[in-house]
DNA sequence: TAAAAAATTTAGATTAGTCTAAAAATGAAA
DNA sequence: TTTCATTTTTAGACTAATCTAAATTTTTTA
C-alpha cells in the first residue's frame, strides 16, 4: 500500500491543514524534522500517486484520496493511545511516541476490533476526536482558557501543546480532562490566571492558559 | 536500534537454529523469500553488529547478543497473537500476519504492560512457549500424533505447520489445543488415523498427524 | 582424487529516502 | 519595477536493502 514515510508525509499534510488552507513546503519539513529538498522530493511521488494536489512552487493540498488515507492514520494514532490509557495505564504523556510506530500497522480489521473492544470511544486521551471508520468526527467546540472572562466557567477538554512537559505539568496541578473550572481572576500586568478548581485556587501562567482547551 | 529487517533475519535464524546447529545462507534466504546474495550482504553486517557468529562460506550462529534480540522478538510475536485470539476474537488462524507487524513495535515498556494486562501467559494460540522478559520458557515435550501407538491417549498441544489452511482445518474437525485424543487405529497402508475425541470417531490423514502435537 | 554439482560470495545495478550545495522562482521592499 | 531576501526546486551523492549474473569455494560423486 503506502510506506511508513508517505504515511507520516500524509498525515503531517493532514495536521498542517487545520491551520492554513494551503501547506509549504518548509511547514512539512519542520514538521516531520527533515529538510524541504526531501519533502519536494517526496511531494513529487505523492502527486504521482494522486494523494495529494500539488504544483511546483505553489505549497499542497490534500486529496479526497490522501485524506482518506491521513484520517486513517489518525484514527489508528488515537485509538491506540486510548488502549494504551485505558487498558495499559499508561500515563497520557508517555503514549504519543508509542502511538506513533502503532499507527503504521496495516491491518483494517486489527483497528476496527480495538475500536470494538474500547467500546468505540469519541475522544483520545488528550480530547482529540477520534475518526470513526469512515473517517467522521465531531470535534468539540473548544477555547483556550485564556479566551475566558472572570468568572466564567468551562470544562477542560483538550490541549493545544502535546509535550510530555507540558501535560505532565497539567498532571501535577490536577487540571486535566473533565475537571470544571472557573476563572476568578485575570492578572492585568502578565496575562497570568487564578482559577477555582474543586474549591481551590490555582494560578497558571498566560502559556500554560493558551494551550488549555476547555468547552462550555 | 536494530532495522525492521536486521530484526527478521535474525528472527529466521533464531527458529532454524531449533532444527539445526548451525543455519545456511540458501536456508535463510528461503525462510525469508529472498535471495542467497541479499542474505550474504545482511549477514555481514549482523556480523559487523556481533549479533552472529559467521564465517564465509561456513554457516551462522547466533551470538548471547543476536539471541536475546531474536528472543524478545519471539516473546512480543507470541504475545501479540495471544492478545489477539483472547481479548479481540481473532481465529487462530488469523493472526501470524498481523503479529509479523507489531512484533517491531520497539516499546519494552509496551510489550511488559501487555503481558500483566493478559497475566502473563506461558503460550501462544497455537502452542508455542512465549519468553518471559529475560528470555526464559519452558517448553512443552511435544511429540506428533503420528508417533503414538495404538491405544495411547494424548492432549493436543501445539501445531508443527502454522499454515491458515492446516489450522482452518483442524478447527473445522475440532482438533484443537487442549482437547484429549486416543488413538484407535492406524492404518497400515497409509498411516492414517482413527481417534476418539470426544466420543466421537475421527479419521485423519498421515499429514495432518505428522503436524499435530501432543503432550502425554 | 579429479571433475561436476551445489552453495556461497562478489560485482555491479536499482529503488526509497535522505542530505548538502547550487540554481531558480516568488514575493516584498525600495 | 528592479533589487534582494526567502522559499522552493534541482543536481548530485549517500545508505539500506534488494536483485541478477558472474566468480569462487565447498561438497559430492564418480
Ligand atoms: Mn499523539
Ligand atoms: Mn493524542
Ligand atoms: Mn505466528
Ligand atoms: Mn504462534
Amino acid at each position: 500500500m503506502n510506506t511508513f514515510t508517505e504515511e507520516n508525509y500524509l498525515k503531517a499534510i493532514y495536521h498542517l491543514s487545520t491551520q492554513s488552507e494551503s501547506v509549504s513546503t518548509n511547514q512539512i519539513a519542520a514538521s516531520l524534522h527533515t529538510k524541504a529538498a526531501s519533502v519536494t522530493d517526496m511531494l513529487k511521488k505523492l502527486a504521482d500517486k494522486e494523494l495529494i494536489n500539488y504544483a511546483r512552487y505553489q505549497g499542497v493540498t490534500l486529496s479526497v484520496k490522501g485524506e482518506k488515507v491521513a484520517l486513517s492514520i489518525v484514527r489508528k494514532h488515537r485509538l491506540w493511545e486510548y488502549f494504551l490509557v485505558e487498558k495499559l495505564n499508561f500515563k497520557w504523556d508517555e503514549v504519543h511516541e508509542v502511538a506513533e510506530e502503532l499507527e503504521h500497522i496495516s491491518s483494517y480489521e486489527l483497528v476496527d476490533r480495538l475500536d470494538e473492544f474500547m467500546g468505540h470511544p469519541k475522544f483520545d486521551p488528550h480530547g482529540d476526536p477520534i475518526p470513526d471508520k469512515n473517517g467522521h468526527f465531531k470535534a468539540h467546540e473548544l477555547k483556550p482558557v485564556s479566551a475566558l472572562l472572570v468568572n466564567t466557567v468551562g470544562i477542560i477538554s483538550g490541549v493545544r501543546e502535546h509535550s510530555p512537559a507540558f501535560l505532565q505539568h497539567l498532571e501535577k496541578i490536577k487540571l486535566v480532562i473533565g475537571k470544571k473550572i472557573k476563572v476568578c481572576d485575570i492578572n492585568s500586568y502578565d496575562h497570568s490566571i487564578t482559577l477555582l478548581l474543586e474549591d481551590e485556587l490555582l494560578y497558571i501562567s498566560r502559556d500554560v492558559a493558551n494551550n488549555l482547551l476547555i468547552t462550555i
